[in-house]
DNA sequence: GAATTACTATACGTTTGCGTCTAACATATG
DNA sequence: CATATGTTAGACGCAAACGTATAGTAATTC
């Protein structure tokens, strides 16, 4: 599929970010005991197979994306992971403990993600393009897209869900933001009395009706320059009017 | 239910709008076939009751708004319309179809909301918290965010669906609004190059963080006093941005 | 090797929901 | 009145999906 180099699967597992970071985002909502479950601790008998665990994952994950949850079955999952359905019940309670681990995984990714931020380039401006451009690229490309629909979609039935999403996302983000809009307020590059909520109006403005119509799919992921022209637009915007000279 | 008065439903029918303006709306993507049927031009028999028609709607509606397409059977509808399920099958192909039928009338009521909103106020800036709380209060009423999930999530099956409301919804909302910047630019009162790009701008503003909470349901709908200071603060940030000191 | 646990394949019981059909009654036209 | 269509209530066939059960094989500990 698109998103996962084939037999290279990485969900939730402490080898991609710090075990107290992932902790972290996900103890806002009680979503890790439900994700990384009494490990029975080696006793006798065959041990369980993570590959297979991972296998699993990966392909509800691709398989709800596209088709939503209520759209998916149990079989189809195991299919389409080479694992026979009660291996799956094996790991998972029920269909619900699979949605569970996977948002749980792709927060733990987002806030990854959005920590990696550039921060370096020379000028203001420029560094505003540069964490605009990243941010969009990654909120713009298909599986986060498809991700956010499945969000909106199950947001009624399991606000847990939308609630770990939004701190380890765009609350996340938005902190990180204010921090460097507030330092570049110190150093008088602007003049900002809310950081927090000027952060959450650039990432508006860096969203905009483009991301609306993506989210949407009626019209395909914007390209690279498409991308770059309308966060520069945005940016220009948000500096006119947080520019030093702007408030006395 | 929250949003609508027992017994005085409508939903797509001439009396609410402008027939012209309704059809323009509903064509954008061939949905009005599918909405206003062969009438059978009154022959013999025993006509169909068009009330049973709009229950069925608006029970269909209630349940869909509240918990999805998938998770809600016919019979269910039937029941709550107090109809028969056959009545149902008779003015309504499928749940397909019921669902069309839906989103054309919302299509309808979005354009017509936005083609009202208010116009008049002393200066410019009363003017756009007037119009930015209006489409605030409408688009965090609880009708509109769970019409919103609903269309996302069938986003994918459906594109047809998606795009009669964007075009309904927010390009018709932007056109309006860029017109009136573009007024206001002539005046002198803005210094603005391009008024489309700029109507979505505000747009993004007025819709915020605030907009994401409220539609992924991790908090009640704002109050108006939170709406009016929300839209407040973008407002003033917009026009800090494009005062026509601001361009030489 | 014995005990224990995991994985596979398959079958099963149950539920759910869709869409159709029928027989009776209701309401319109002419 | 005859005719034609709409509405109801119920039953029906069918398919899909959930989660469980069983029996045999595989992997690991002691």
């Amino acid at each position: 599929m698109l998103f996962m180099q084939k037999g290279k699967v990485q969900l939730v597992r402490e080898d991609i970010m710090p075990r107290d970071l992932l902790t972290r985002v996900l103890l806002t909502r009680d979503l890790l005991p439900r994700v990384l479950p009494q490990d029975r601790a080696a006793g006798p008998g065959r041990p369980k197979d993570l590959a297979k665990r991972d296998a699993i994952l990966a392909a509800a994950r691709a398989l709800f994306f596209s088709r939503g949850v209520e759209g998916v079955g149990i079989e189809e999952i195991a299919r389409r992971a080479n694992v026979s359905k009660m291996t799956v019940y094996g790991h998972f309670r029920d269909k619900a403990a699979i949605l569970s681990a996977i948002v749980a995984a792709e927060a733990a990714r987002m806030t990854s993600v959005l920590d990696e931020m550039p921060g370096e380039p020379r000028n203001l401006e420029q560094r505003l393009v540069a964490v605009g451009t990243a941010l969009m690229t990654f909120l713009t490309s298909p599986e986060l897209l498809a991700f956010e629909r499945l969000l909106m979609s199950e947001a009624a039935r399991r606000p847990d869900l939308a609630s770990a999403m939004l701190e380890a996302g765009p609350r996340f983000g938005h902190r990180k933001l204010a921090e460097q809009l507030a330092a570049a307020t110190t150093r008088g590059d602007l003049a900002i009395r809310h950081p927090v909520v000027a952060a959450e109006q650039l990432t508006s403005l860096w969203k905009g009706f483009l991301y609306l119509e993506c989210q949407l799919g009626v019209r395909p992921s914007p390209t690279a320059e498409e991308i770059h022209r309308h966060v520069t637009e945005g940016v220009a915007m948000f500096l006119r009017s947080y520019r030093p000279s702007a408030l006395p």
